[in-house]
RNA sequence: GGGCGAUUAGCUCAGCUGGCUAGAGCAUCUCGUUUACACCGAGAGGGUCGUAGGUUCGAGUCCUUCAUCGCCCACCA
């Protein structure tokens, strides 16, 4: 009596989630996140040893909280990484963080800007040093939360992706692809920011609407007889064109006109005087342009505009810079227009256009433009030089993966949306003007600027840029790419006193170093986990980075590795919120994964995600359904807390050797004798079936079945009276006890990968009863 | 404009290679139980699987049309 008192006191009738923190401990202390440590205790068992399971987990970024999306990522991670080691492969979920650098530039720069604070200010060096910083302590919480969803990594590896280690293997990658001539410098339109005076990727813009003009203005023909002919056929002496932007006129370096537009065939090939600026430009035929839009003439910009630098790329346009990196106008312009701001010049230049005679009219509208995300100042596209790879020939290689089977996409929708972006690639940038991240390992012997103007003037020498600039060359105007500081120029033929080697500013695109992540955290090429743990088996990621970072992955892994980097790439979806909007701080409706620890634990949480985020689909956040998760959690608890509360400390003995029995008889395939155990053995079987499938959804569903409708409400029920009638000690005690223990013990295994916590609390109370041994995170399942 | 996907019970969604008398969770209703668990048990209601065709002995499942919705990419002079 006294007996059942004390268990009763240590197992209350509901499981508790808070306890959940200290069974991770156990884990983190039993040392079985590493591999090697599971490897050896396989070998001490007498395990056959298979070969490794390895993901690599992608970084979340180290500037803010995770969300619920990121523990969904590390729920799946972590069901596979568990599963596997339970079927005998040292298993290895390898953990860390992103720099992110424009991301957590911004934000950042904002944590400084309501301090009172700017970047300029404190400078390259210590705005280094401060958002290292800040990094390192967002990322120390994001970890407490990949604990607590139960994530098994091996916090010994863990890599932050600015790590010197890594960084070393990105600038060799860089290096090698330099030599094999994929990586170039070349012109590029890019966005800038002229409040944050920095380039920004597409991804970091917006579309607004505001208010807006827009402007028709005639250019007319330098040709008096095609004015006359204009005037008849078109109503005014030259062309029409009509703009949302006059300043950058005075960069325009062609008109355009569909070849197939009647109205402007017989011009195209024609010189029109381009006002104010006084330049002639050719009027020129490009299907980019649209009939109906405005005039169905379109004034080419190149330099400040991406359509029209295409079309300017195509028809080998010069390139005009006007606009500077603060939005101010520059160069080759009339001397009054000189340092205006962008709008001040439009409204100058309107103004003496309508004095000229040739403004038509402006029309009030409202038009979506682009801005930067951080600070919704409208974006100025400029001109400048950027880092290129060429990565035809490496899509060719991961298209080639992917059609012979070695890199599958789940779901398979997705593989085609890949397979499509690979055969339609365009030359990746991979730089950007930001301070936070790693800096290209190049320099330029004399300088970047002696370098850039010999790239814009090919038929000049050093010669004829002293002469322009009246500055002596300190170097032989070449690129030197380099793993280290050069000391030297080769080409050099000055004296070394005069050698000026200027490092590149610039730094990697966030994804040309989190692209690398597969191999780069396992050591490179060299490296020994390298040796032992690649090609890897999953990437297991969110599905709207599929083309930013998945897809450099096959491609940086190939090129670097020979081998596509993953045999499977797993997407799941987004999470979203109740009424099926996006999370996000302005709307105020996101769920911080802490909340849901609290009211339900880990497990439910897990489970939910198991069951309702399948791959390629969004999912709704029903807090309902993790509730009801919670509820079988809790009822797997009292399952094992009946059996075990029926028990008497004195039958324990013959329990362990009729357990004993039961598992030789498992293991030789002789359970003819119970229906139960033959059921449960093909209901193990069919879940290693899915498990392997990554078919996560029909295992949730069918342990929850399995568990609960049959185990709990059929043999459990069943055998209820028997167990409570019979004689304390008897056969039919012991046998049918024995069974229940025998089934618990399995379906605890087989649903371990899913809800680690409750398996491992039920275990750890079989351990204390002497009914099981270790840690269930380490026993095999079948 | 290009690409990918979705449309099945009140809600959120399963249903792999065609065999379903169409399932689950939650919600609803009825009854029961308070010495494993009310975070329980037994049971019930609820769907012509978006539309129109086609292939087939047989279609929620394959093909085509249309409609509606979502996501990604490009672009908007």
């Amino acid at each position: 009596m006294s007996e059942k008192q004390d268990k009763t006191k240590q197992m209350e009738s509901a499981f508790d989630a808070s306890t959940e923190e200290s069974l991770y401990k156990l884990w983190e202390e039993s040392g079985f996140f590493t591999p090697e440590n599971v490897e050896k205790y396989l070998k001490e068992n007498g395990n056959e040893i298979k070969k490794p399971f390895t993901i690599t987990l992608p970084p979340p970024n180290a500037n803010g909280q995770l969300h619920l999306g990121h523990t969904c990522g590390y729920s799946f991670q972590d069901a596979m990484g568990r599963f596997n080691r339970m079927m005998g492969h040292p298993t290895l979920l390898l953990p860390g963080k992103d720099h992110a650098s424009i991301q957590t530039e911004a934000v950042f720069s904002r944590i400084l800007e309501e301090q009172g604070e700017n970047k300029w200010d404190l400078g390259r060096d210590e705005f280094y040093k401060r958002c290292y910083e800040f990094c390192m302590s967002a990322a120390k919480n994001a970890q407490e939360q990949e604990k607590r969803i139960g994530l098994s990594a091996d916090w010994s590896r863990d890599f932050f992706t600015l790590d010197p280690r890594l960084n070393e293997i990105i600038n060799e990658t860089f290096f090698e692809m330099f030599k094999d001539g994929l990586i170039y410098r070349g012109k590029y339109i890019i966005n800038q920011c002229p409040h944050c005076r920095t380039a920004l990727a597409d991804i970091d813009t917006e579309r607004k609407e505001m208010p807006g003009i827009f402007a028709y203005i005639v250019y007319p023909f330098t040709d008096e007889k095609d004015n006359d002919l204009a005037e008849k056929k078109l109503g005014q002496r030259g062309i029409m064109i009509a703009t949302t932007r006059p300043e950058t006129m005075l960069a325009d370096t062609a008109v355009a006109v569909n070849p197939d537009d009647d109205r402007y065939k017989e011009f195209v090939g024609k010189k029109v005087m381009l006002p104010v600026a006084n330049r002639e430009i050719p009027i020129i035929a490009d299907e980019a342009v649209d009939i109906e839009n405005g005039t169905g003439a379109l004034k080419v910009t190149p330099a400040h505009s991406p359509i029209d630098f295409d079309i300017g790329l195509t028809h080998n346009l010069d390139v005009i810079n006007v606009i500077d990196e603060n939005g101010h106008m520059t160069g080759e312009i009339p001397e009054r227009f000189k340092g205006m701001e962008t709008i001040e010049c439009s409204k100058a230049l309107v103004k003496e256009l309508e004095e000229m005679g040739l403004l038509n009219k402006i029309e009030r509208i409202k038009h979506e433009v682009t801005v930067c995300e951080r600070c919704q100042t409208p974006i100025e596209p400029i001109v400048s030089y950027q880092w290129f790879v060429d990565v035809k020939p490496l899509a060719e290689k991961a298209l080639e993966a992917i059609r012979t089977g070695k890199t599958i996409v789940i779901p398979d929708g997705q593989q085609s949306a890949l397979i499509h972006f690979f055969e339609n690639i365009k030359p990746w940038c991979i730089s950007r003007q930001l301070w936070w991240g790693q800096r290209i390992p190049v320099w330029y012997s004399g300088g970047k600027k002696l370098y850039d103007w010999l790239q814009d003037n090919p038929e000049s020498t050093i010669e004829d840029w002293e002469e322009e600039t009246g500055d002596k060359a300190k170097g032989s105007g070449k690129i030197i790419a380099s793993l280290d500081k050069p000391e030297n120029d080769p080409e050099w033929k000055g004296s070394s006193m005069d050698l000026w080697l200027e490092e590149e500013s610039d730094i990697f695109d966030t994804w040309f170093s989190s692209g690398q992540w597969p191999f780069s955290t396992l050591g490179g090429r060299e490296g020994e986990d390298f040796k032992k743990y690649y090609p890897t088996q999953v990437m297991e990621t969110a599905r709207d980075i599929l083309f930013w970072w998945v897809a450099r992955m096959m491609m940086l892994g190939i090129y670097k590795t020979g081998e596509t980097p993953f045999a499977r790439v797993f997407l799941h979806g987004l999470i979203l919120a109740a009424d099926g909007s996006k999370m996000s701080k302005s709307r105020n409706n996101g769920v911080a994964p802490a909340e849901v620890f609290k009211k339900y634990g880990a497990d439910a949480l897990r489970l939910w995600y198991f069951t309702d985020s399948l791959p390629g689909s969004n999912t709704l956040l029903q807090e309902e359904k993790i509730k009801g998760n919670r509820f079988f959690i809790n009822k797997i608890w009292n399952a094992s807390r009946f059996i075990l509360l029926n028990l008497e400390e004195s039958e324990i003995p013959a329990l362990r050797s009729r357990l004993e029995a039961i598992d030789n008889g498992w293991k030789n395939g002789d359970l003819s004798a119970s229906e139960i155990l033959m059921k449960t053995k093909e209901h193990t079987e069919k879940i290693i079936e899915y498990m392997d499938q990554l078919r996560f959804h029909l295992a949730a569903e069918s342990i929850r079945e399995f568990f609960w409708k049959y185990f709990c409400d059929i043999c459990i029920e069943d055998t209820k009276n028997e167990i409570k009638g019979k004689e304390i000690g008897s056969d039919e005690r012991i046998e049918s006890l024995a069974i229940l223990l025998y089934v618990l013990k399995q379906n605890l295994k087989i649903m371990h990968p899913l809800i680690p916590y409750i398996t491992e609390a039920v275990w750890q109370e079989l351990t204390k009863a002497g009914l099981a041994e270790g840690f269930i995170m380490v026993q095999q399942i079948g």
